[in-house]
DNA sequence: ACCATTTAAATGGTCTGAGATTAAAATTGA
DNA sequence: TCAATTTTAATCTCAGACCATTTAAATGGT
C-alpha cells in the first residue's frame, strides 16, 4: 500500500507573496519599483483580486512593499527596515510573556559587544549623536523629568549601538530598547544617585569609544549594565517581594 | 483658518487586526482559544467579510493565529514563537544586503554573553543536548559530510545558547544561524585542519559549561567565534580578493 | 451493540462585480 | 499665470455566491 505524507496545500495568495517576495529579494524589482496594480496581477496571474490583495498584504506585512491610495497609487517596493524585527520582538515578548530580566539579560549580552565595534567604528558623526543624547539625558536628569531622563537613557544605549555600524546589533537593540522603556518609565529606580551614577558611566564609556579603546569600552559598558540590572533586581525586591516581573 | 495634520486613515482590516491583537496579547484570548467565524466576525465588527479576512491575515502574519479548513475549523489562539523572528530577520538581512560579515559579528556577539549564562543556568538535559550536538558534528566531520558537519555546527551553536535559558538570545541566535547556513555551506574554509580545531574548541567551551565556569565558558567562546570570522575572512581574501560578500 | 460507510453540515478559500473613497492629473476660467 | 474645478486611476470596501475541505452525524450491515 502507498503511504503519502500529509499533502501540503498552498493557498493563493501565499503562491503569488512567494513568487513576489522572492523577485524583489533576488533585485529584480528594486526599491522603488511599481508593482502592477491589483487587476492587471490579477489577470497576470489568473488569480482574483481579493487573493491578489491578500497576497500584498503579506507583503506589506513583511516590511517589503508599501500600498498608497488614489490615482498614481498602487504598490511600490521598500527595503525592509528594523521595524519589522521591532514589532516581531515586541510580540514575542508580549506574546511569550518573557520575563522583564530576560530582556534587560538580552540588552546587556548585546551591549559590551556594540560598545566595542563602536570603538573601533565610529565616525565623529557617530559621537555627535552620542554626546548629543547624553547631554539631553543630563538635562532632564537636572530638571528632574524622570519619563525625559528613561527616555534619553535608552537613547543614548541605541545610539552607542549605532556606532558600532553593524545593523543587525542595531535592529537588535532597537527593538529591545522599545520593551525596555515601557517598563521602566514608571519604576522607581531612578532616584538621584543612580541618575547622577548612570551619567559618570556614560561619559566613561564615551571616552573610551572616543579613544577608539575596543577593551576598554566593552569592559566599562559591560559594568554599567550589570550594575543596572542589579538595580532593578534590587528595587523589585524591596518594592514587591518575590513578584515576577512580566512585560 | 484651521490647519489639520494629514490625518490617518485607518484600514478597517488594520482597526479590527488591532483589536484582536490586543485581546490576545493582553491575555483576554488565551493560548487555543479559539476566534469567531469569519461570518461572525464579520456581522460582529459589521465588516464584510474580505475586511475579516485580511484581519485575520495579518494576525496570522505575526504568529498570534492559526486557522485550520473545514468543518470545526476557524482560526484559534496560538503563542507567538520565534519563528516569526527568524522570517523578519531573514527578510531584513537578504532585503538590506547586510554584508555577511556584519552577521558573523552579530553572532560573535551574542555568543560568548550566552555560553556565560549557560554556563550558569544549564540543566542536565541541557548539557545532553549540547553533547549530541557535538557528537553528530565529528561523525560528519569523520565521514567528510561537510554539509552535515556545518549544519551539526550551527546546530551545537544554538543548542549552547538555549542552555542559557533565555528566550530572547535564542530567538535572536536562531534567526542569524539561518543565514549563516546558506552562507557557509559551500565555503571553503571547512578543512580537515579547521574541523579538527573546531571540535577542539567546542570540547573546551563545553568544559566551562558543565563546570558552571561562567567567565571561562564566555572567554573561550569568544575566543571560538573570533577565530571562525578570521577563517572566513582569510578564505575570502585568499579566493575572491576584495570582492565584498552579500547574502 | 459495534463498526464501516455514507451523508450532511460547518467552515475557510475563491471568485465576480459593483460602488465608495482618495489623490493625482487634466481641464477650465479669470 | 495660477487657482478652482473636473476627470480619472487607483485602492478600499462591500455583498453575494459557489467551491473545497474537514469533521460530525446519520445510516446500515453484521
Amino acid at each position: 500500500m502507498l503511504d503519502i505524507s500529509p499533502v501540503n496545500v498552498p493557498k493563493a495568495a501565499d503562491v503569488l507573496a512567494d513568487i513576489l517576495r522572492e523577485k524583489i529579494l533576488e533585485g529584480e524589482l528594486d526599491e522603488g519599483a511599481d508593482l502592477p496594480n491589483e487587476r492587471d496581477l490579477g489577470t497576470q496571474s489568473g488569480l482574483s483580486r481579493a487573493s491578489v490583495r491578500e497576497a500584498l498584504r503579506i507583503l506589506e506585512g513583511e516590511g517589503l512593499i508599501t500600498t498608497r491610495l488614489g490615482r498614481n497609487g498602487g504598490s511600490a517596493v521598500v527595503r525592509p527596515s528594523s521595524a519589522t524585527i521591532e514589532r516581531s520582538v515586541g510580540i514575542f515578548i508580549r506574546g511569550q510573556r518573557i520575563r522583564f530580566e530576560a530582556v534587560l539579560e538580552a540588552r546587556a549580552a548585546i551591549e559590551p559587544p556594540s560598545a566595542r565595534f563602536a570603538a573601533l567604528h565610529r565616525t565623529e558623526a557617530d559621537l555627535q549623536e552620542i554626546r548629543n543624547s547624553h547631554t539631553k539625558l543630563e538635562l532632564a536628569s537636572a530638571a528632574g523629568d524622570v519619563s525625559g531622563y528613561v527616555r534619553a537613557n535608552l537613547d543614548w544605549h541605541v545610539q552607542v549601538v549605532r556606532a558600532s555600524h553593524n545593523e543587525l546589533l542595531i535592529a537588535f537593540i532597537s527593538a529591545v530598547s522599545q520593551s525596555v522603556y515601557v517598563a521602566t518609565d514608571l519604576e522607581g529606580f531612578n532616584s538621584v544617585d543612580v541618575r547622577n551614577a548612570v551619567i559618570r558611566a556614560h561619559l566613561r564609556v564615551m571616552e573610551a569609544i572616543e579613544a577608539g579603546d575596543g577593551d576598554a569600552a566593552a569592559r566599562r559598558m559591560g559594568r554599567h549594565v550589570a550594575a543596572y540590572i542589579s538595580d532593578v533586581r534590587q528595587t523589585q525586591q524591596t518594592r514587591d517581594g518575590a513578584t515576577p516581573k512580566e512585560l
